[in-house]
DNA sequence: ATAAAAAACTAATATCCGTTAGTTTTGCGG
DNA sequence: CCGCAAAACTAACGGATATTAGTTTTTTAT
Protein backbone atom coordinates (compact mmCIF):
# COMPACT_ATOMS: atom_id res chain seq x y z
CA UNK A 1 0.00 0.00 0.00
CA UNK A 2 2.27 2.72 0.99
CA UNK A 3 4.72 3.76 -1.00
CA UNK A 4 8.53 4.69 0.02
CA UNK A 5 8.53 8.81 -0.66
CA UNK A 6 11.07 9.63 -2.13
CA UNK A 7 12.88 13.12 -1.28
CA UNK A 8 13.78 15.33 -4.07
CA UNK A 9 17.09 14.27 -5.01
CA UNK A 10 17.15 11.43 -3.12
CA UNK A 11 16.85 7.79 -4.15
CA UNK A 12 14.42 5.42 -1.67
CA UNK A 13 17.99 3.55 -0.40
CA UNK A 14 18.58 7.40 0.72
CA UNK A 15 15.47 7.73 2.56
CA UNK A 16 15.97 4.23 4.29
CA UNK A 17 19.47 5.15 5.55
CA UNK A 18 18.17 8.68 6.54
CA UNK A 19 15.37 6.94 8.76
CA UNK A 20 17.63 4.30 9.58
CA UNK A 21 19.74 7.07 11.47
CA UNK A 22 17.23 8.53 13.46
CA UNK A 23 16.15 5.08 14.64
CA UNK A 24 20.18 4.40 15.04
CA UNK A 25 20.41 7.13 17.35
CA UNK A 26 17.52 6.82 19.34
CA UNK A 27 17.39 3.37 20.10
CA UNK A 28 20.93 1.83 19.29
CA UNK A 29 21.42 -0.43 16.03
CA UNK A 30 21.18 -3.80 17.57
CA UNK A 31 18.12 -2.22 19.65
CA UNK A 32 16.56 -1.49 16.51
CA UNK A 33 14.49 -3.94 14.60
CA UNK A 34 14.03 -3.40 10.58
CA UNK A 35 10.15 -3.90 11.59
CA UNK A 36 10.34 -1.18 13.51
CA UNK A 37 12.22 1.18 10.48
CA UNK A 38 9.77 -0.09 8.25
CA UNK A 39 7.06 1.10 10.23
CA UNK A 40 8.42 4.32 10.94
CA UNK A 41 9.16 4.43 6.98
CA UNK A 42 5.03 3.45 6.47
CA UNK A 43 5.97 -0.21 5.01
CA UNK A 44 6.33 -3.55 5.71
CA UNK A 45 9.95 -4.83 6.80
CA UNK A 46 10.39 -7.11 3.97
CA UNK A 47 9.60 -4.07 1.16
CA UNK A 48 13.10 -2.75 2.45
CA UNK A 49 14.44 -5.54 0.95
CA UNK A 50 13.43 -3.93 -2.38
CA UNK A 51 16.06 -0.77 -1.50
CA UNK A 52 18.51 -2.25 0.60
CA UNK A 53 20.92 -5.63 0.95
CA UNK A 54 20.60 -6.23 4.62
CA UNK A 55 20.43 -4.46 7.81
CA UNK A 56 24.17 -4.12 8.25
CA UNK A 57 24.56 -2.32 5.27
CA UNK A 58 22.21 0.83 6.09
CA UNK A 59 24.81 1.27 9.33
CA UNK A 60 27.70 1.05 6.56
CA UNK A 61 26.25 3.72 4.44
CA UNK A 62 26.20 5.84 7.61
CA UNK A 63 29.41 5.62 8.70
CA UNK A 64 31.06 6.05 5.94
CA UNK A 65 29.16 8.57 4.52
CA UNK A 66 30.10 10.77 7.89
CA UNK A 67 33.88 8.94 7.76
CA UNK A 68 34.05 10.54 4.28
CA UNK A 69 32.51 13.67 4.62
CA UNK A 70 35.74 14.33 7.33
CA UNK A 71 38.33 13.01 5.12
CA UNK A 72 37.00 15.36 2.15
CA UNK A 73 37.11 18.27 4.13
CA UNK A 74 40.23 17.50 5.81
CA UNK A 75 41.68 16.91 2.37
CA UNK A 76 40.46 20.39 1.50
CA UNK A 77 41.94 22.13 4.89
CA UNK A 78 45.41 20.67 4.31
CA UNK A 79 45.74 22.41 1.03
CA UNK A 80 45.24 25.30 2.14
CA UNK A 81 48.42 27.67 3.21
CA UNK A 82 48.19 28.76 6.42
CA UNK A 83 48.74 28.53 9.90
CA UNK A 84 48.18 25.48 12.18
CA UNK A 85 45.93 27.43 14.74
CA UNK A 86 44.12 28.05 11.96
CA UNK A 87 43.60 24.80 10.65
CA UNK A 88 42.62 24.02 13.88
CA UNK A 89 40.28 26.46 14.09
CA UNK A 90 38.39 25.62 10.51
CA UNK A 91 38.70 21.84 11.56
CA UNK A 92 37.08 22.43 15.07
CA UNK A 93 34.24 24.93 13.33
CA UNK A 94 33.77 22.07 10.28
CA UNK A 95 33.33 19.36 12.88
CA UNK A 96 30.89 21.38 14.88
CA UNK A 97 28.82 21.99 11.99
CA UNK A 98 29.24 18.42 11.27
CA UNK A 99 27.24 17.74 14.75
CA UNK A 100 25.15 19.90 14.68
CA UNK A 101 23.76 19.83 10.93
CA UNK A 102 24.17 15.76 10.45
CA UNK A 103 23.12 15.17 14.10
CA UNK A 104 21.83 11.62 13.55
CA UNK A 105 24.32 10.06 11.49
CA UNK A 106 27.69 11.56 13.34
CA UNK A 107 26.09 10.48 16.45
CA UNK A 108 25.53 6.92 14.81
CA UNK A 109 28.82 6.79 13.42
CA UNK A 110 30.25 7.88 16.80
CA UNK A 111 28.45 5.04 18.43
CA UNK A 112 27.46 2.57 16.31
CA UNK A 113 30.42 1.80 14.51
CA UNK A 114 31.35 -1.55 16.75
CA UNK A 115 28.12 -3.58 15.17
CA UNK A 116 29.98 -3.23 11.47
CA UNK A 117 30.99 -6.21 10.33
CA UNK A 118 34.03 -6.95 9.06
CA UNK A 119 35.78 -5.81 7.11
CA UNK A 120 34.07 -2.93 7.32
CA UNK A 121 34.91 -2.85 10.90
CA UNK A 122 38.44 -2.74 10.70
CA UNK A 123 38.39 -0.36 7.31
CA UNK A 124 36.40 2.24 9.73
CA UNK A 125 38.78 1.78 12.39
CA UNK A 126 41.87 2.18 10.55
CA UNK A 127 39.91 5.18 8.50
CA UNK A 128 39.81 7.15 11.45
CA UNK A 129 43.22 6.25 12.58
CA UNK A 130 44.59 7.80 9.41
CA UNK A 131 42.36 10.96 10.30
CA UNK A 132 43.81 11.16 13.95
CA UNK A 133 47.40 10.89 12.46
CA UNK A 134 46.79 13.41 9.59
CA UNK A 135 45.20 15.96 13.06
CA UNK A 136 47.93 15.17 14.97
CA UNK A 137 50.23 16.20 12.00
CA UNK A 138 48.87 19.41 12.40
CA UNK A 139 49.78 19.91 15.82
CA UNK A 140 53.17 18.95 15.66
CA UNK A 141 53.53 21.61 12.80
CA UNK A 142 51.73 23.78 15.45
CA UNK A 143 54.09 23.01 17.54
CA UNK A 144 57.42 23.23 15.96
CA UNK A 145 56.45 26.58 14.92
CA UNK A 146 56.08 28.09 17.96
CA UNK A 147 52.26 28.92 17.64
CA UNK A 148 50.98 26.13 20.29
CA UNK A 149 53.07 24.93 23.77
CA UNK A 150 54.60 21.76 23.80
CA UNK A 151 51.62 19.20 24.97
CA UNK A 152 51.22 15.57 23.65
CA UNK A 153 49.78 16.28 20.28
CA UNK A 154 48.00 12.99 21.03
CA UNK A 155 46.25 14.68 23.91
CA UNK A 156 45.42 17.50 22.22
CA UNK A 157 43.59 15.91 19.21
CA UNK A 158 41.98 13.41 21.81
CA UNK A 159 40.86 16.61 23.78
CA UNK A 160 39.60 18.45 20.55
CA UNK A 161 37.93 15.51 18.83
CA UNK A 162 36.45 14.52 22.42
CA UNK A 163 35.29 18.14 23.24
CA UNK A 164 33.36 18.89 19.65
CA UNK A 165 31.91 15.04 19.87
CA UNK A 166 30.05 15.94 23.37
CA UNK A 167 27.44 18.56 21.09
CA UNK A 168 25.90 15.46 21.24
CA UNK A 169 24.60 16.26 24.40
CA UNK A 170 23.78 19.84 23.16
CA UNK A 171 20.28 19.71 22.30
CA UNK A 172 19.10 20.34 25.65
CA UNK A 173 20.74 24.15 25.73
CA UNK A 174 19.86 24.90 22.69
CA UNK A 175 17.51 27.62 24.19
CA UNK A 176 20.06 29.99 25.63
CA UNK A 177 22.63 30.01 23.27
CA UNK A 178 23.25 31.04 19.39
CA UNK A 179 24.94 28.52 17.12
CA UNK A 180 27.65 31.31 16.24
CA UNK A 181 28.19 32.03 20.28
CA UNK A 182 28.49 28.26 20.67
CA UNK A 183 30.68 27.86 18.12
CA UNK A 184 33.06 30.61 19.48
CA UNK A 185 33.26 29.48 23.00
CA UNK A 186 34.55 25.99 22.02
CA UNK A 187 36.92 27.21 20.03
CA UNK A 188 38.02 29.50 22.24
CA UNK A 189 38.05 27.13 24.97
CA UNK A 190 40.07 24.64 23.24
CA UNK A 191 42.39 27.10 21.71
CA UNK A 192 43.45 29.18 24.83
CA UNK A 193 41.58 27.98 27.87
CA UNK A 194 38.97 28.51 30.28
CA UNK A 195 41.49 30.44 32.79
CA UNK A 196 42.12 34.55 32.45
CA UNK B 1 29.35 -28.27 37.18
CA UNK B 2 31.40 -24.96 37.22
CA UNK B 3 31.01 -22.92 40.01
CA UNK B 4 31.02 -19.06 40.08
CA UNK B 5 34.29 -18.33 41.54
CA UNK B 6 33.24 -15.20 44.06
CA UNK B 7 36.39 -12.71 44.20
CA UNK B 8 37.56 -12.10 48.11
CA UNK B 9 34.97 -8.81 49.16
CA UNK B 10 32.44 -9.84 46.82
CA UNK B 11 29.16 -11.59 46.43
CA UNK B 12 28.84 -13.57 43.13
CA UNK B 13 26.28 -10.38 41.96
CA UNK B 14 29.69 -8.64 41.95
CA UNK B 15 31.31 -10.88 39.87
CA UNK B 16 27.92 -10.97 37.51
CA UNK B 17 28.02 -7.16 37.12
CA UNK B 18 31.66 -6.74 36.58
CA UNK B 19 31.63 -9.34 34.17
CA UNK B 20 28.85 -7.77 32.56
CA UNK B 21 30.50 -4.77 31.99
CA UNK B 22 33.18 -5.67 30.14
CA UNK B 23 31.02 -8.07 27.99
CA UNK B 24 28.90 -4.69 27.50
CA UNK B 25 31.80 -2.21 26.93
CA UNK B 26 33.25 -4.66 23.86
CA UNK B 27 29.76 -5.51 22.28
CA UNK B 28 26.82 -3.35 23.24
CA UNK B 29 24.60 -4.23 26.02
CA UNK B 30 21.77 -5.06 23.52
CA UNK B 31 24.24 -7.52 21.21
CA UNK B 32 25.15 -9.49 24.01
CA UNK B 33 23.50 -12.17 25.20
CA UNK B 34 22.78 -13.53 28.28
CA UNK B 35 24.46 -17.19 27.32
CA UNK B 36 27.44 -15.42 26.32
CA UNK B 37 27.78 -13.62 29.61
CA UNK B 38 27.40 -16.58 31.15
CA UNK B 39 30.32 -18.29 29.22
CA UNK B 40 32.44 -15.97 30.05
CA UNK B 41 31.67 -16.74 33.33
CA UNK B 42 32.02 -20.77 32.97
CA UNK B 43 28.45 -21.35 33.99
CA UNK B 44 24.66 -21.93 32.24
CA UNK B 45 22.73 -19.03 31.44
CA UNK B 46 20.16 -20.23 33.91
CA UNK B 47 22.27 -20.20 36.49
CA UNK B 48 22.66 -16.43 36.56
CA UNK B 49 19.28 -16.16 37.22
CA UNK B 50 20.29 -17.22 41.06
CA UNK B 51 21.86 -14.38 41.74
CA UNK B 52 20.49 -11.44 39.57
CA UNK B 53 16.66 -10.45 38.50
CA UNK B 54 16.98 -9.72 34.75
CA UNK B 55 19.76 -8.82 32.27
CA UNK B 56 18.24 -5.62 32.56
CA UNK B 57 19.38 -5.27 35.86
CA UNK B 58 22.71 -5.67 35.71
CA UNK B 59 23.12 -2.77 33.54
CA UNK B 60 21.18 -1.09 36.19
CA UNK B 61 23.54 -2.13 38.71
CA UNK B 62 26.84 -0.87 36.27
CA UNK B 63 24.54 2.81 35.40
CA UNK B 64 24.26 3.40 39.24
CA UNK B 65 26.90 2.51 40.79
CA UNK B 66 29.11 5.06 38.63
CA UNK B 67 26.53 8.07 39.24
CA UNK B 68 26.83 7.48 42.59
CA UNK B 69 30.51 7.53 42.81
CA UNK B 70 30.42 10.65 40.96
CA UNK B 71 28.00 11.98 42.87
CA UNK B 72 29.91 11.07 46.09
CA UNK B 73 33.39 12.98 45.18
CA UNK B 74 30.86 15.77 43.95
CA UNK B 75 29.60 16.34 47.57
CA UNK B 76 33.29 16.26 48.54
CA UNK B 77 34.31 18.47 46.79
CA UNK B 78 31.79 21.00 47.72
CA UNK B 79 32.41 21.15 51.16
CA UNK B 80 36.29 21.64 50.51
CA UNK B 81 36.40 25.86 50.74
CA UNK B 82 39.12 26.40 48.50
CA UNK B 83 38.67 28.44 45.02
CA UNK B 84 36.60 27.21 41.56
CA UNK B 85 39.59 26.89 39.76
CA UNK B 86 40.83 24.44 42.59
CA UNK B 87 37.73 22.51 42.89
CA UNK B 88 37.22 21.79 38.86
CA UNK B 89 40.78 20.90 38.64
CA UNK B 90 40.13 18.44 41.45
CA UNK B 91 37.00 16.59 39.74
CA UNK B 92 38.67 16.70 35.98
CA UNK B 93 41.56 14.65 38.07
CA UNK B 94 38.56 12.67 39.57
CA UNK B 95 36.51 11.58 36.33
CA UNK B 96 40.28 10.78 34.90
CA UNK B 97 40.96 8.43 37.41
CA UNK B 98 37.40 7.26 37.11
CA UNK B 99 38.06 6.83 33.54
CA UNK B 100 41.42 4.67 33.48
CA UNK B 101 40.62 2.86 37.24
CA UNK B 102 36.93 1.71 36.17
CA UNK B 103 36.89 1.85 32.96
CA UNK B 104 34.36 -0.55 31.38
CA UNK B 105 31.45 0.38 34.21
CA UNK B 106 32.34 4.24 33.16
CA UNK B 107 32.06 3.95 29.35
CA UNK B 108 28.72 1.46 29.97
CA UNK B 109 27.10 3.78 31.74
CA UNK B 110 28.14 6.16 29.42
CA UNK B 111 27.02 4.15 26.24
CA UNK B 112 24.23 2.34 27.42
CA UNK B 113 22.12 4.34 29.53
CA UNK B 114 20.13 4.43 26.86
CA UNK B 115 18.98 0.43 27.29
CA UNK B 116 18.05 1.15 30.92
CA UNK B 117 13.98 0.57 31.50
CA UNK B 118 11.80 3.34 33.08
CA UNK B 119 11.63 4.45 35.78
CA UNK B 120 15.87 3.78 35.30
CA UNK B 121 16.07 5.42 32.79
CA UNK B 122 14.48 9.08 33.81
CA UNK B 123 16.02 8.43 37.10
CA UNK B 124 19.51 8.06 35.34
CA UNK B 125 19.35 11.21 33.50
CA UNK B 126 17.79 13.27 36.16
CA UNK B 127 21.09 12.25 38.22
CA UNK B 128 22.77 13.45 35.41
CA UNK B 129 21.06 16.83 34.71
CA UNK B 130 21.73 17.43 38.01
CA UNK B 131 25.23 16.71 38.37
CA UNK B 132 25.87 19.11 35.66
CA UNK B 133 23.68 21.71 37.23
CA UNK B 134 26.14 21.83 40.46
CA UNK B 135 29.21 21.43 37.95
CA UNK B 136 27.76 24.74 36.16
CA UNK B 137 27.38 26.50 39.54
CA UNK B 138 31.27 26.11 40.01
CA UNK B 139 31.97 27.46 36.69
CA UNK B 140 29.49 30.23 37.61
CA UNK B 141 31.22 30.84 41.11
CA UNK B 142 34.73 31.03 39.34
CA UNK B 143 32.93 33.69 36.76
CA UNK B 144 32.06 35.65 39.66
CA UNK B 145 35.11 35.76 41.93
CA UNK B 146 37.14 36.48 38.45
CA UNK B 147 38.93 33.61 38.16
CA UNK B 148 37.25 32.41 34.87
CA UNK B 149 36.88 33.95 31.39
CA UNK B 150 33.19 34.98 30.93
CA UNK B 151 32.77 31.87 29.00
CA UNK B 152 28.89 30.02 28.70
CA UNK B 153 28.98 28.18 31.82
CA UNK B 154 26.87 25.06 30.12
CA UNK B 155 29.65 25.37 27.13
CA UNK B 156 32.36 24.66 29.39
CA UNK B 157 30.48 21.69 31.57
CA UNK B 158 29.75 20.20 27.86
CA UNK B 159 33.70 20.51 26.86
CA UNK B 160 35.26 19.59 30.31
CA UNK B 161 33.23 16.47 30.26
CA UNK B 162 33.61 15.48 26.98
CA UNK B 163 36.91 15.90 26.78
CA UNK B 164 37.62 13.68 30.06
CA UNK B 165 35.34 11.08 28.41
CA UNK B 166 37.08 10.97 25.36
CA UNK B 167 39.86 8.94 27.83
CA UNK B 168 37.48 6.13 26.66
CA UNK B 169 39.96 5.91 23.28
CA UNK B 170 42.84 6.31 25.22
CA UNK B 171 43.81 2.93 25.83
CA UNK B 172 45.84 2.79 22.27
CA UNK B 173 48.71 5.52 22.86
CA UNK B 174 48.81 4.45 26.52
CA UNK B 175 52.89 3.24 25.44
CA UNK B 176 53.68 6.80 24.79
CA UNK B 177 52.55 8.61 27.65
CA UNK B 178 52.63 8.71 31.55
CA UNK B 179 48.88 8.68 33.44
CA UNK B 180 50.04 11.41 35.24
CA UNK B 181 51.96 13.43 32.11
CA UNK B 182 48.34 12.69 30.69
CA UNK B 183 46.55 14.09 33.41
CA UNK B 184 48.58 16.71 33.50
CA UNK B 185 48.21 17.68 29.94
CA UNK B 186 44.72 17.57 29.83
CA UNK B 187 44.18 19.86 32.95
CA UNK B 188 46.49 22.48 31.19
CA UNK B 189 44.48 22.22 28.01
CA UNK B 190 41.40 22.27 29.60
CA UNK B 191 42.01 25.13 31.93
CA UNK B 192 44.89 27.32 30.06
CA UNK B 193 44.37 26.27 26.20
CA UNK B 194 46.79 24.81 23.50
CA UNK B 195 48.30 28.36 22.28
CA UNK B 196 51.23 29.80 23.86
C1' DA C 1 27.17 -37.71 58.91
C1' DT C 2 23.16 -35.45 57.76
C1' DA C 3 19.89 -32.04 56.83
C1' DA C 4 19.11 -27.58 54.86
C1' DA C 5 20.26 -24.02 51.77
C1' DA C 6 22.59 -22.36 47.73
C1' DA C 7 23.51 -22.73 43.21
C1' DA C 8 24.25 -25.41 39.48
C1' DC C 9 22.01 -28.14 35.70
C1' DT C 10 18.52 -29.61 31.73
C1' DA C 11 14.62 -28.65 29.26
C1' DA C 12 11.21 -25.95 27.57
C1' DT C 13 8.42 -21.77 26.41
C1' DA C 14 6.93 -17.91 23.95
C1' DT C 15 8.62 -14.16 21.45
C1' DC C 16 11.16 -11.65 18.37
C1' DC C 17 14.70 -11.30 14.89
C1' DG C 18 16.57 -10.75 9.93
C1' DT C 19 15.66 -12.44 5.80
C1' DT C 20 13.55 -15.08 1.73
C1' DA C 21 9.98 -16.72 -1.44
C1' DG C 22 6.18 -16.05 -3.87
C1' DT C 23 2.48 -13.02 -5.20
C1' DT C 24 -0.01 -8.82 -5.98
C1' DT C 25 -0.30 -4.01 -6.64
C1' DT C 26 1.35 0.31 -8.40
C1' DG C 27 2.85 3.62 -11.64
C1' DC C 28 5.18 5.16 -15.61
C1' DG C 29 6.53 4.94 -20.88
C1' DG C 30 4.83 3.61 -25.24
C1' DC D 1 -4.71 1.65 -22.30
C1' DC D 2 -1.53 -1.79 -22.19
C1' DG D 3 2.68 -3.94 -20.60
C1' DC D 4 6.57 -4.11 -17.94
C1' DA D 5 9.36 -3.08 -14.19
C1' DA D 6 9.52 -1.42 -9.59
C1' DA D 7 8.05 -2.01 -5.25
C1' DA D 8 4.68 -3.20 -2.32
C1' DC D 9 2.32 -7.15 0.18
C1' DT D 10 1.56 -11.83 2.92
C1' DA D 11 3.47 -15.76 4.80
C1' DA D 12 6.87 -18.29 6.44
C1' DC D 13 11.69 -19.84 7.63
C1' DG D 14 15.23 -21.01 10.96
C1' DG D 15 17.54 -19.35 14.64
C1' DA D 16 18.43 -16.67 18.76
C1' DT D 17 16.55 -14.38 22.72
C1' DA D 18 15.39 -13.78 27.87
C1' DT D 19 13.37 -16.13 31.12
C1' DT D 20 10.92 -19.97 33.88
C1' DA D 21 10.11 -24.54 35.92
C1' DG D 22 11.69 -28.42 37.76
C1' DT D 23 15.56 -31.25 39.17
C1' DT D 24 20.11 -32.40 40.68
C1' DT D 25 24.38 -31.29 42.55
C1' DT D 26 27.30 -28.86 45.69
C1' DT D 27 28.35 -26.42 49.73
C1' DT D 28 27.54 -25.15 54.50
C1' DA D 29 26.26 -25.73 59.28
C1' DT D 30 25.12 -28.52 62.95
Amino acid sequence: MAKIKAAKNGTKKDVITKKGAVLFRKKGFAASSMRELADNIGVEASSLYNHIGSKSEILQSICFKVANDFNMHLNEVEKTEVNAVSKLENLIRFHIHMMLDDYDEVYVANHEWKQLEEPYLSNFLNQRKIYEGRLVEIINEGIKSGELKDINPHVAILIILSAVRGLEFWQRHKKNVSTTDLENDIVNHLLKGLTK
